[in-house]
DNA sequence: CTTATTGGTTCAATGAGCGAACCGACGTGT
DNA sequence: ACACGTCGGTTCGCTCATTGAACCAATAAG
């Protein structure tokens, strides 16, 4: 993790997996990164993150298999960050801290998760109430809830503003 | 959070959630009161966090509302933390963690999540699979799985490796 | 009267995060 | 040919957080 030692002593899954997502911002390129932000220069803007501690970040995630650095041009080389299976893995996780800070910190809800085949909401374990089923990442569709700015300033926040599923790359919108 | 800013431009439940629990040691605190732990000197052995920066997170804790300060005894004064219905509401987050660093970076299983009431282990969403209910975290029993130290130096570590319900206070043996 | 226990606070040194500047490879406009 | 813009970084000086050790106050135990 940082600051010389990791959390050492400790046995324990929780503060491994602490030792790979729990430094300040990485979660949140993670929860970006599931709305379809894969760019150096979108993670920038949409989280005012200094752009060496992004550079670290993309790197140990990279490291740690939960993103993938893939070239998706040749010429000038350009690569983006995609979740691997290890990282769409974190959704629970994900989930669980937007529901807790959703029911103890906020007043109006800001996005809202549902299942993308039957429309339905998702329950507080990530189920779909209607089919029963726990929904993966992939069919998760977010929309925007009351509380969200309708006119963000960055063109970030405007594409995911957009009802759209998890993981599908966002489309920026130049002009 | 921390260092000037919070997560400033972040309009995310997730990124308020991060605010109160995302700083280093945090959620590591946190997992210790589930675990039973309530004193300030059973975290400072278990944890090997320094003195002051425990100070600090119990305080940030106590005032965000997660754990409360509870007087148990007068002479001379002490005070135990114990999680408010806030702090036991991380319960899901801290369970995804847990299990997906299990997942993806341990070889043995370090502890098990059962419910107590049958003894099933949980599946993967804390859900128990033969009463096909949601556990809440009273309800789940903790028992130390073939990867985790059976003699461990500590007191604390050694108090919780009995099979133990969530939030049962921990008795250490003394001598 | 000395020592131990509990729950802290204080302090100097170190390391991480911050913002601004810079940079290299490449396209684009003129 | 040359200036300018974009993308994805690196470098650097500053500040703030974390660290570990020392200190402290209240009380109990021997």
């Amino acid at each position: 993790m940082a600051l010389g030692k990791d959390y050492a002593t400790q046995e324990c899954s929780i503060a491994r997996a602490l030792e790979v997502v729990g430094e300040r911002w990485t979660l949140l390129v993670v929860r970006d990164a599931f709305y379809g932000v894969r760019r150096y220069n979108d993670f920038l803007v949409h989280l005012g993150i200094p752009r060496a501690v992004l550079a670290a970040r993309l790197q140990t995630l990279t490291a740690e298999g939960v993103l993938e650095k893939r070239r998706y041009q040749d010429s000038p080389p350009r690569d983006e960050y995609v979740l691997t299976d290890r990282g769409i893995a974190l959704w629970p996780v994900l989930r669980a801290l937007s529901l807790w800070g959703r029911d103890h910190f906020t007043e109006n809800r800001l996005r809202i998760f549902r299942h993308a085949s039957c429309g339905t909401e998702l329950g507080s374990y990530g189920e779909c109430p209607a089919c029963g089923t726990v929904v993966p990442a992939p069919d998760v569709e977010v929309v925007p809830g009351p509380g969200l700015d309708p006119n963000p300033a960055d063109p970030v926040s405007r594409a995911i503003l957009k009802p759209r599923r998890l993981l599908q790359p966002i489309e920026i919108e130049h002009g």
